[in-house]
DNA sequence: AATTTTAATATGTAGTACATAAGTATTTAA
DNA sequence: TTAAATACTTATGTACTACATATTAAAATT
């Protein structure tokens, strides 16, 4: 750890309010106790007498619980455990303006990596229908303007596709969070690169290459991005 | 959107708490207003007024982007608007007890594909030392037993640390909170898999062999997960 | 003028009260 | 006796008051 950032941290942990102590000790419970989804969870007083806390700071830990999509609650019904959504905390946060310059690199160069991973699963998921879609999409951008924002608007829909086309909603609807972050950054180009393979090229290696060769499609469609990384 | 789950979106939908509500108008307030990290907020008496909600119900929407890390408070002082840790709710609920079945498999396919993608950025950052400590890394694990738990302890150390290499700290740690999921996944192979290219191999490739060499090598490796991905 | 003391203020915690929704039990009517 | 309507009970949701605590600002003292 950096001796920079060394205040940050000791205050992190030594200012701990008690819904933040509550919160973790419910994390904890809910874990340890391997409840399932479903399950019905102690009531609000229960737990107050439990923890020896207020209702109120009780209730603080158990509305970021509902944030986080761990427990549902009803009316008389009380509260039960259910599956998270895992990314919708995610989604909260994603917002360019607020993540500091370090993380919304990472988060380039993490999106990058799915972009080059992509076509292990994308040939093995891959079908007729979907690349025919994929390539209308590609066509329909030939024709278009040049323009800095159209041109973001396609490599959105076109990459959104292809994250489509892996069956796996998770990957897709993480990409689609990222999507502002990587805007945000190419927005900052000033000169806008086009890649030597383009959106139809890559689908032609779709069509007929090889895994590999749609690989080192895609590496070139990128590689204007990929010559920005610092060493 | 499936007929099943109609009711549960409506629900979502239609009944939402006044925290709810005012967590959403805090998000869009402070993304509307383009505050940045450091940016006082107004006290927590002038947003109850603005809002026309109770304290109790203000103080459960901050606790939960106290979560986030988007806010921090202090006493007098006052809030102000942070930047926020982007993985730690994720963090939170990463659980595969909790986590539904398909939300697992698509982290897990997610992990793969990161796996696969991690090639270019490896060869961009990639150090002698960082080889030669992956390398001893390698070569410890080559006598150890075969047994199942330390396997997968091998491959956390192996993987983590080509991770590490990539210099990309949000990378890295969103690897380790996947691992929970890969493992729990994994341990329910019944018969352990070795892929044919070791870990070792892995390795030499970083030393001698190209980019794309290394990442054929890395589908070698992960190849057992990837004949059990569905079509 | 510098230091100490005091006051003011915003957040943190506790507790009470009541609203509301949703089961549960009771009563009423056919 | 059974079905429907009614009243009751209960757990969460919201509001409000009170006070603790920490920290800044102001005042008083040396």
């Amino acid at each position: 750890m950096g001796i920079g950032n060394l205040h940050i941290d000791i205050e992190k942990v030594s200012y701990k309010t008690m819904a933040d102590e509550v919160e973790m000790k419910l994390l904890e419970y809910l874990k340890k106790k391997s409840f399932k989804p479903g399950d019905a969870l102690p009531k609000e007083m229960e737990l107050t007498e439990a923890l020896g806390v207020s209702r109120n700071v009780l209730r603080e830990a158990l509305s970021r619980l509902r944030m986080l999509g761990m427990i549902e609650t009803k009316k008389r019904r009380g509260m039960v455990l259910s599956s998270p959504d895992i990314l919708g905390s995610l989604e909260r946060v994603m917002d360019p303006l607020i993540i500091d310059d370090a993380t919304l690199q990472d988060i380039f160069e993490l999106r990058l990596t799915l972009e080059m991973g992509l076509a292990d699963i994308l040939y093995i998921r891959k079908t007729k229908k979907d690349i025919e879609e994929l390539e209308k999409i590609a066509l329909s951008q030939k024709t278009t303007s040049a323009k800095q924002n159209f041109r973001i608007k396609h490599e959105v829909e076109f990459h959104g596709k292809i994250y489509q086309m892996t069956g796996n909603r998770t990957m897709q609807r993480f990409q689609t969070m990222l999507l502002p972050i990587f805007g945000h950054l190419v927005n900052e180009e000033k000169v806008p690169i086009v890649g030597k393979v383009s959106h139809i090229d890559l689908v032609n290696l779709l069509k007929n290459g090889t895994r590999e060769q749609f690989r080192e499609g895609m590496r070139k469609h990128l590689e204007h991005h990929f010559q920005k990384l610092k060493k």
